[in-house]
DNA sequence: CAGTGAGCGAGCTTCCGCTTGACTT
């Protein structure tokens, strides 16, 4: 008879099968095996908030198969992922499977050593560990599906709120109106040019040895002072100082900063990233793709080393083995960071489609430069006076890459020229810029997360599901640079949200809950206790704003625009029917007073967009728009009435063919509507 | 290439965190 070793992942469990051979049989339970109904509540709030677990159907299989070999295997092995869902994904196979004695097993590399020795130390499940596990369960589904409902009474169908979610929500919504209430700034910076053999800039830092800050100089008047004071001044070198500075190879990559590189340097969306590194793992190339720690095994350290003493020369070595401190909150750590299983699978030899390659390259690169020597500068800091004035020349030189070799970045090179303290300078120019302050921009995806994981909000899971929950709901949408802007419907939801359930959306709620949470997992506290202690508060003040809170749904504003279906109507009463703007899931929209005898509706004009007049009814007018997949069209803003529609931005010009509208393709070129223009030809 | 609202009150929407499906072109 066999033994039977559960683990979450089907690739892992390949591997791990072939470290241990025969006596075993490695199955994968593909995450959860059981959840909380998707139909209901499933957590009963009157009775110590039992929860009421389900097998989904997408899981049934799995249970099926992993029950049978179970029952056929002489002891069962739960080597699930040794944080808290693991551990809970550990309880719940031995509650479905009706395991008599499992065993839990953790370890923390896959290699056949660490197998083995896990397996020679069995455990019990810890229950504080799955105590602490059903109590983010329970507390995620207690938020979301009691205010979720709340905003379909009060906003819009469909709505949905959330811990993660909202905050993620709230965040872009708040930088938005940071945005519009900045207040640009002038500021004025000087720089001096010089000419010695070569020319070089100084700029300046200091009047009276006291530091000029950054918006000091307020106007072009200022500016023109400071020139007026150096008028035929004589410039001296005061002091030189050479030194070598240092620069560090970034850690290898994580989930979160694996999508916001690869968001950066290839523009892949998280969920992309995502889908191209489940390839490159099930393919063996790289180790698990879902991770928050920065841990690299000691086997991997050491191939690195190879790897790197054999390509390169040996001082490109860091030296010693290099590991890295995870500084993310909350971290859970259950796997290793994400590298090349092999480092002698060089990017180029491996046989990958475009995508596959330039993810693989950036992982390989991360991981190699890691463990690769710092790379070396020659900087010059050159401080010149004038007058009451101070200037600053720098240079930098590269003297040795390092890691810089494998992993490039950005630098700044400038070179200055050999000087000599005390010696006078030939002022060559003396300038002055006007620059303004700009507000912080929008998030894109990958600062998103990145503030998300510094709040120690959402897991590596979920990073690329959040975005796309909150795109999906219409809450955010992208601009042309990818960045994230908030619509109307996203942003009336954060401000009630904000405004009456302050505690779930403030950044610092996760964070709270997390510590509750490892406390349970410690023994040192319940998990019904903890739960208790948040609802009762939370359901008394959803109580109180079911009733206080007015609903959005109304009409926001009448127009004294008239309803045009109606208009046409025989009936002189319907001719009254002025237009309304209404709320829905999708922002305002005109809609007709007669609702619901006449259905007309009518987008709203969008600001900065031409009055171009539909060309199908010439009564509606063209407004922009966007598919359930994002993507900007054209239409008519009498839709469905008039379902006119384009996908290149339409014109105020027209044909000299046909007629038609003239179009401007996405490459600003321009092109007739009509597709069966001649112009359109050849 | 795409859809909202009201009220009648069927049945349904919704959370976060684990993990990859493969009935069909």
């Amino acid at each position: 008879m066999k033994k039977l070793v559960v683990v979450e992942s089907p690739t892992k469990a390949r591997t791990i099968q072939q470290f241990i051979g025969k006596e075993y049989n490695v199955l994968s339970s593909f995450g959860h095996v059981r959840d909380l109904p998707k139909s209901k509540l499933g957590v009963d709030v009157e009775n110590n908030f039992e929860p009421n677990y389900i097998i989904p159907t997408k899981a049934r299989k799995t249970v099926n198969i992993l029950t049978r070999e179970a029952q056929r295997a002489s002891a069962t092995i739960l080597a699930t992922d040794q944080d808290r869902e693991g551990e809970a994904i550990a309880w719940h196979l031995a509650e479905t499977l009706k395991l008599k004695n499992p065993q839990r097993i953790v370890f923390h590399e896959i290699t056949k050593s660490a197998i083995e020795a896990a397996l020679k130390n069995p455990r019990e499940i810890d229950s504080n560990r799955v105590d602490a596990q059903q109590a983010r369960r329970i507390l995620d589904r207690l938020v979301g599906y009691k205010l979720s409902p709340f905003l379909w009474k009060k906003v819009a169908r469909r709505l949905s709120a959330g811990r993660v979610q909202s905050v993620a929500l709230r965040l872009v919504v708040d930088r938005e109106r940071e945005i519009e209430k900045f207040k640009s700034q002038e500021y004025w910076t000087i720089a001096a040019s010089f000419l010695k053999g070569t020319e070089f800039e100084a700029l300046l830092i200091k009047k009276d040895d006291k530091a000029i800050g950054k918006l000091d100089i307020k106007s072009q008047k200022e500016a023109a002072q400071i020139k007026d004071d150096l008028e035929g001044a004589e410039y001296r070198v005061a002091q030189i100082e050479r030194k070598e500075t240092k620069r560090n190879p970034l850690p290898p990559f994580t989930t979160s900063t694996l999508q916001q590189t690869a968001a950066q340097r290839l523009h892949f969306p998280a969920k992309f990233t995502m889908s191209i590194a489940q390839q490159l793992y099930e393919t063996g190339l790289i180790t698990y793709h879902r991770t928050d720690s920065l841990n690299l095994a000691a086997s991997a350290l050491a191939s690195a080393k190879n790897f790197i003493t054999k390509e390169y020369e040996q001082t490109y070595w860091t030296g010693s083995f290099r590991q890295f401190k995870t500084k993310a909150k909350g971290a859970q750590e259950a796997h290793e960071a994400i590298r090349p299983t092999n480092p002698n699978n060089v990017p180029a030899r491996m046989k990958l489609n475009s995508a596959q390659a330039k993810l693989y390259d950036l992982i390989w690169r991360r991981f190699i430069a890691s463990q690769m020597a710092q790379a070396i500068f020659d900087t010059t800091s050159v401080d010149i006076k004038a007058n009451q004035y101070t200037f600053r020349a720098t240079g930098q030189m590269l003297k040795f890459d390092g890691f810089l070799r494998v992993y490039p970045m950005k630098f700044e090179e400038a070179d200055l020229p050999l000087l000599k303290e005390q010696e006078i300078l030939d002022l060559k120019k003396l300038n002055s810029f006007q620059h303004f302050t700009e507000p912080p921009p929008r998030y894109n995806e990958a600062s998103l997360i990145k503030a998300l994981e510094g709040y120690g909000i959402g897991r590596p899971s979920t990073y690329a599901p959040i975005l796309s929950t909150i795109q999906e709901r219409n809450y955010v949408e992208k601009d042309d640079q990818r960045r994230l802007r908030p619509t109307e419907i996203g942003t009336a939801v954060s401000d009630l949200l904000v405004e009456h359930f302050t505690q779930i959306v403030d950044v610092g709620f996760t964070a709270t809950m997390e510590k509750d949470l490892d406390e349970i997992a410690e023994g040192r506290k319940q998990w019904v206790p903890m739960i208790k202690e948040f609802y009762g508060p939370f359901a008394e003040n959803l109580a109180k704003k079911e009733k206080e809170v007015s609903t959005q749904k109304i009409a926001v504003e009448t127009t004294d625009k008239l309803c045009p279906e109606c208009l046409a109507s025989p009936d002189p009463v319907k001719r009254d029917n002025h237009l309304l703007i209404r709320f829905g899931r999708y922002g305002k929209f005109y809609a007709c007073s007669g609702f619901p005898e006449c259905k007309y509706t009518a987008s709203l004009e969008v600001d900065n967009f031409p009055q171009i007049i539909c060309p199908k009814c010439h009564r509606g007018h063209i407004v922009p728009k966007h598919t359930k997949r994002r993507k900007i069209f054209y239409g008519c803003n009498r839709y469905p009435a008039c379902d006119f529609a384009l996908w290149d931005k339409p014109t105020t010009k027209q044909c000299t063919q046909c007629n038609s509208l003239l179009t401007e393709t996405s490459r600003k070129q321009t092109k007739c509507s009509n597709p069966a223009c001649e112009t359109n030809k050849k």
